[in-house]
DNA sequence: ACCACTATATAGTATTACAAAGTAGTTAAC
DNA sequence: GTTAACTACTTTGTAATACTATATAGTGGT
């Protein structure tokens, strides 16, 4: 799908967050998930700085573990503020979601 | 609802045409729709920066008539173009809709 | 005269996804 | 033993967008 960067701002963030929620990962793997998932173009770059972001908001731990395969991984986990932060997320998509079947369905006047 | 902004972005432009696209009309009645329905933040000079886009990117045909309530009104009408970009707009919006709902319901692996 | 409401315009700012390039570890092929 | 392929993280700079702030202007009521 192209041309979906900027619909995806305000968006990827809380989609990392969703998937940080569902189990402690790192970014090469949560790149390669948006991927299979069908955001094709999302590169490394992008995940990683958004994990920056969320480190720096103080909504993530973080533990360094080896790996086989490379470079040692950084697992992200969400802490308090972060579960917090991704409930507030949802309830904003929620908020958008609906307001975009009114306008959807709206006829003219 | 607060913090919206950043989610609005690539939704706005949009929703504005959505609007347009439902019946002529003008920045200062779009802005006052959005309100309403809810985007109580949206002010005239987000919207009025928006119209100027689109009339950029060459998506209406505008038509300036006289009101009885104070200054001229600039009315909007999408082109075969506009009309175009609609469409590609709620597709994309479909597709992010259809992976935010697979991305909810992820469980751990 | 002043205020409220209607109506448009625009320069500057913050945030964000993305591009691009680099660093580094492991394994296998040649 | 070096080259390539894959894994894995980092960082600098860019483009696009919603928003802030401010200005201009017409109409009507008091």
């Amino acid at each position: 799908m192209k041309d979906l960067t900027e619909m995806l701002k305000g968006v990827l963030e809380g989609v990392v967050l969703q998937k940080i929620h569902a189990g402690e990962t790192y970014g090469y793997e949560i790149t390669k998930y948006l991927n299979e998932l069908g955001f094709e173009d999302i590169v490394e770059g992008t995940v990683y700085t958004i994990l920056v972001r969320i480190e720096k908001k103080g909504l993530v731990d973080i533990e360094k573990k080896k790996s086989e395969l490379g470079p040692a991984r950084k697992f992200y986990k969400l802490n308090v503020k972060g579960e917090e932060e991704l409930k507030g997320f949802w309830k904003r998509w929620a908020f958008i979601e609906e307001k975009m079947n009114v306008i959807r369905e709206q006829k003219d006047v």
